[in-house]
This record gives structure tokens, C-alpha cells and sequence, in this order.
DNA sequence: AAGGCGTGGAA
DNA sequence: TTTCCAAGCCT
């Protein structure tokens, strides 16, 4: 028995019952939930993804509508410049592919926001292709189990997709049922603070496990932090022009945080970012919101 | 190739 | 309270 098939044995009797897994659900769902769930935990994705399909049930639903509507559906979900992409994404799609996602890889990994993990997530899960799919649960199962390292490190594309190539089945339909249970044992079993060994499958042939559950060695690297950044500061920013329709002016802006440098230079980088735009010298909208020929550059 | 980029919940 | 973490992408 293969590591590969211990966890699809342990996948088909535990995994999570998640809309953008059901049988009828379509490429553009699995591509919605893929970016949704790049750093945003399931239980918050779930209701916004079941909002977003039944408003956007299809790539060029979601193209023929400005990115502003796409921010404010994004909500609190985080990193909304996602939202934007994914907005993009659905434009590209109808120009580029006539509204179908992409099968081909290569196609997938030309879109806005869809990288390395995201592209080889939705060939495989959505069109059942074979390839190695590493997600930060992939990498931290894998080196546990057969490196016996309790983390792993910093993400390398090339090198994780290659061990991850090795353990994969040879034919496209089990490599990719492989590749979902390995991510769902990270998720649920193999997590990163408190893993579950009693639960897991790979009990007996785990590399960390066998050694003892041997604790990192050096110090962690730290977190970045959050309160008082700049991005705290655009997501102030971003919150109320999610809740308001029209023009917002610079004074209202103004209220939301005191430091006039780093508010200026965090509404400057959202400009930048194109996630708003500046309606004359002093008001601002989300995205699209602008009416045609009155959006001003700085 | 480190670091920027949101948000909320659990420990 | 603070820290850490959650299916990354982009520059």
C-alpha cells in the first residue's frame, strides 16, 4: 500500500463535505474556490462562495460587471486585491477562451491571480489532469511522513513538485483523488500546531512520527505584523468605500486614521493597486465605479 | 527572492 | 494579550 492510496482510502471515509467538491460543480467554481482559499481559512470561504457562484454562475457573468461589484461581494474575505484579479480573470477568460476556463495548464497559469498551485489545482481537480499540486498542507505532510521534519520550510516550487511527483499514482484519475487527500490530511489531521497522529493514516510509516516527533530546531521567523501597517490602513480605507455607492470624499477618508503620511500613502498604493480610483482632486470610488471620463490620474 | 498584501479565530 | 496560522500571488 502506497502513501498515495492510504490516503485516498482515509480521504474517501473522512473528507469534508464542501460545495466546490460536489459532482455537478462546474470549473469556474473550483477557480472561485481556489482563489477564495489562497490564506483564507474554509469556513469563511464557504458562504462567500455559495454568494459569488449564485450571482456570478459563470466567467462572463462576472466579466460583464465592473470590478467594484467583485470587491464588494469579496466582503471581509481579505487580500481584496484577489477579488480584482479574479474579476480579471473572468475578462480574460471570455476574451481569451470564449467564456470556458482553460484546460490547458499553461493557459490556466497565464490568468490574473492564478499561479503555480492555483493552475495545477484547477487542471486537476476540475478537468482531472495529472499533475503534482503543492499547497502549504501538501508540503507539511510530506515532510513529516517521508522527510521527518516536523515543518517545512520556505516554499520551493521546483523541489516540491517534483517529491510530490514521486508519490503520485500513475494514472491522471487516482493521482489527482491522491493529491486532494494529501491537502485535506494537512487540513485536518496533519495540521500545523496540533497534529492529530491517532487519526492519521500514515501512523505507522511516518517519518516524524517513527524519529519521535522531533520539535523545529531554530527559532521560527517571525510573523510580519499587522496592526499599524499599511495594510490595516487600506483595508480602513478599502471598508468604507466597499459601503458606500457613490463618490466618496477625501475628509471622509481622512477619519479613519490619524497618522496624514501613511494614510496618504495607502490610499496612494490602493490607486495604485487599482483596486479605486480618484473622481477629481478629492473623491474617490472602488473600481468601476467611476462615471465614463471623469476619472483623474495623480 | 524576501516582503507586501487583509482578516478573523484559536491557542 | 500576543502570537500564529489559514488550499498564495506578485514583484
Amino acid at each position: 500500500m502506497t502513501l498515495a492510496h492510504e490516503a485516498i482510502t482515509w480521504y474517501d471515509a473522512n473528507a469534508r463535505d464542501l460545495p466546490w467538491r460536489q459532482p455537478d460543480s462546474t470549473p469556474w467554481g473550483v477557480l472561485v474556490s481556489e482563489v477564495m482559499l489562497q490564506q483564507t481559512p474554509v469556513v469563511r470561504v464557504e458562504p462567500a462562495w455559495r454568494s459569488w457562484m449564485t450571482r456570478w454562475p459563470e466567467p462572463a457573468a462576472l466579466a460583464e460587471d465592473p470590478p467594484s461589484e467583485a470587491i464588494r461581494m469579496w466582503g471581509r474575505l481579505g487580500y481584496p486585491r484577489r477579488a480584482m484579479r479574479l474579476h480579471a480573470c473572468a475578462v480574460a477568460i471570455v476574451e481569451r477562451h470564449g467564456g470556458r476556463v482553460p484546460s490547458d495548464l499553461d493557459e490556466l497559469l497565464a490568468l490574473p491571480g492564478v499561479g503555480t498551485y492555483t493552475g495545477r489545482a484547477v487542471a486537476t481537480f476540475a478537468y482531472g489532469q495529472r499533475h503534482p499540486v503543492v499547497d502549504t498542507n501538501v508540503r507539511r505532510v510530506v515532510c513529516r511522513a517521508v522527510e521527518g521534519k516536523p515543518d517545512a520550510g520556505p516554499a520551493t516550487t521546483t523541489a516540491d513538485l517534483v517529491a510530490m511527483e514521486a508519490l503520485l499514482p500513475p494514472d491522471a484519475p487516482t493521482a489527482a483523488r491522491a493529491s486532494i487527500a494529501f491537502m485535506e490530511l494537512g487540513a485536518i489531521v496533519c495540521t500545523a500546531r496540533s497534529p492529530k497522529c491517532v487519526d492519521c493514516p500514515f501512523h505507522d510509516v511516518c517519518a516524524w512520527r517513527l524519529t519521535g516527533l522531533p520539535l523545529p530546531e531554530g527559532p521560527s521567523r517571525k510573523p510580519q505584523r499587522y496592526a499599524g501597517t499599511d495594510r490595516q490602513v487600506r483595508g480602513l480605507l478599502l471598508e468604507v468605500l466597499r459601503h458606500t455607492s457613490g463618490p466618496v470624499p477625501r475628509q471622509r477618508l481622512d477619519m479613519v486614521w490619524q497618522d496624514e503620511v501613511q494614510r496618504a500613502r495607502a490610499l496612494a498604493g490602493l490607486v495604485e493597486d487599482g483596486l479605486i480610483e480618484t473622481l477629481g482632486a478629492d473623491d474617490f470610488v472602488l473600481a468601476g465605479d467611476a462615471p465614463q471620463g471623469e476619472i483623474q490620474t495623480l
